[in-house]
DNA sequence: ATTAGCACTCTAAGGTAAGGAGTGCTAAGC
DNA sequence: GCTTAGCACTCCTTACCTTAGAGTGCTAAT
């Protein structure tokens, strides 16, 4: 489809253009990227890749700029894949979440934070959702007359605490009891697993009456509910240093949308299916607000069931190699410090 | 020290610019506040209270904008003290509120939400440091091999949870015991009681070699350690909106401080020993980024010590009264809905 | 003590011109 | 037939200038 001639002028406007965000010109390309061709070659070869829709100029009398298309061709297509030693980012990771290996949402913090220093985008990640990860055990502490604090302790170092009201007045004895109960019968499923179950089971226990035991699962009912997915970001101060976000108005954008945990996670979750890398460049974002924008995701998985997402969000001129060896470095990172946590408890089971 | 004219005059600055952040003339003061003296008149009288420091110019031909100190002096003598039934705030704090009194940090995330939506500044919180707040109980569960997840529950719903190397290995049943142990020894003080006797017990232990109470407290004593107060702050969405913050630069400085904890932390620290509200104007912020704005604080409590703070960053042409009050009625609010999670657990205690 | 009048200052906005970068086209060269 | 030099053309950017307007400070008159 495209000769050698036009992939080297495509690639050489992308890595231009990466670089430094202005339009860029025939002659430019001759001279920075060492072409045995005149401006004027250049030139017919550049209008070439316009009609195809991989290049556009702002106007008239301006050099050109990659369109979402074109830094779709070349993502698939002509991306240098060989900048996979990503060292100084392991070694910041291991460094910073040494510690933190148990407990999943501090992980993640910092995992963003990392990934936006490393990157001068935002860094963007997702705990995993309540149905995938495994309970280990369940906690009932009495907290005042009447509420009990519920405490989930699940793989993947989650640990999800509520506070319920109770309607039953339970004594402590009665939540010793209910707890062993619940341990008994739950701990190893995933939380999905339970809620259907519990379904299942209060359906059966409707007529039969160990009320204990039905109001045990109710209240493990109640503690399931909206136990939803997290969502983290860092990195605004990054993208402020981009040129491109030099106009408030695309900064408002972007505050608006992250603000709105709800819309982050309905956008990830359409990306969290895929295995590997999933690149989304600009217009084929389907929020309007990001549409300027780029997303590179990745899942990371305890055991071979997905847990989360991780992922960069910046500008579609973003380094798109550099960026996605990034996000999938840090994915396979991730999976392996959950798997560690995570053999211990499968041995133990 | 300053006649009732350029009190009115002030105060009509103030307002106007408060309300606009555009230089005010003389002949806007006339016509708008209704005066009986000419502009030349009000010129004279501007003269005199830029020469005391309350007013000041831009360039020598545009019309006057508050000072820092003339803003204090507005704060502190002039300031229409009936602005106080936030019927609006009370209504959307108790409506989001509701479910949330006994998960502090849920509750204080929403108040700042609240917060910066109704002040349109930014809303921040700070909860309770680990010194104040008492200790309910403190639950110990095996979480894998060589791993203990410690859970504290404190008052004001403050459930922290950490998860420990364990390096003796405790079976099931010493856990169970050292938990009873703590429990017994320990529940009803505050963290920072505890501390100290922990130290106290420690250093008297050494010789003493119940092992496994010593092993209990050096647990204990981890699981109290790095267990720090919460920053959270939202409302950047608010802010943009502000014609002060159309410089991107300035949006640099504030997003680089709110990303750091630490330094607000820090901050918010040194406004937390005094009763009462209190204001922090311009320059007389200690943070080199924040000299630009003001924050309002104030602490709310749990019982009658002290818990946390909450407050509001935002321009220094903010509106003070509204403001003000904004968070008085908010941290009284909070002091409130502790008070009735916390007189159950007195009661029962 | 107040104020009308006036000269003066400074900014914001609009308009024009020059400079420059880059293009597309054409015609000549290899 | 592909390549390229040359050239006219377009459009943006920048600087500079001008003008209008808002507001001041001073002075002299009330």
């Amino acid at each position: 489809m495209l000769d050698e001639r036009s992939i080297r002028v495509l690639r050489a406007v992308i890595h231009s253009y990466i670089n430094k965000p202005d339009p860029v010109g025939s002659r430019y390309v001759t001279r920075k990227y060492a072409f045995d061709f005149s401006p004027a070659t250049i030139r017919n070869i550049m209008a070439d890749l316009e009609d195809i829709g991989f290049l556009s100029q702002p106007h008239t009398s301006a050099g050109r700029v990659p369109t979402d298309k074109g830094y779709r061709f070349y993502v698939e297509n002509l991306m240098d894949e060989n900048v996979c030693c990503h060292k100084g980012l392991i070694d910041s990771l291991t460094r910073r979440l040494e510690d933190l290996r148990e407990d999943i949402y501090t992980l993640l913090d910092e995992t963003t934070r990392t990934l936006s220093t490393h990157s001068h985008y935002l860094g963007i990640a997702v705990s995993p959702g309540p149905d995938g990860s495994t309970l280990r055990r369940i906690e009932l502490i009495p907290y005042s007359d009447d509420k009990i604090a519920v405490i989930l302790v699940a793989n993947e170092g989650i640990i999800n605490h509520k506070i319920l009201k109770n309607n039953f007045s339970f004594s402590r004895n009665d939540l010793n009891r209910i707890a062993r109960y619940l341990n008994r019968e739950f701990s190893g499923y995933t939380i999905k697993e339970i809620r259907q179950r519990l379904l299942d089971e209060m359906a059966m226990d409707k007529a039969l009456c160990d009320s204990l035991i039905s109001k045990a699962l109710s209240l493990c009912g109640d503690a399931m509910s909206c136990y939803g997915a997290n969502v983290f970001i860092s990195g605004l101060t990054e993208i402020l240093e981009l040129p491109e976000f030099s106009d408030i108005e695309k900064i408002k954008d972007i505050s608006r949308t992250i603000e709105d945990k709800h819309a982050v996670i309905k956008l990830i979750d359409s990306l969290a299916n895929a295995e590997g890398v999933q690149v989304v460049i600009g217009a084929e974002n389907t929020v309007e607000e990001l549409k300027a924008l780029s997303i590179i995701t990745s899942i990371y998985k305890e055991g071979d069931k997905p847990a989360g997402v991780v992922g960069i969000i910046g500008p579609t001129r973003m380094d798109y190699s550099t960026t996605i060896s990034l996000v999938d470095v840090t994915a396979r990172f991730l999976t392996e410090i959950l798997d560690e946590g995570g053999q211990e408890w499968r041995k133990e089971r």
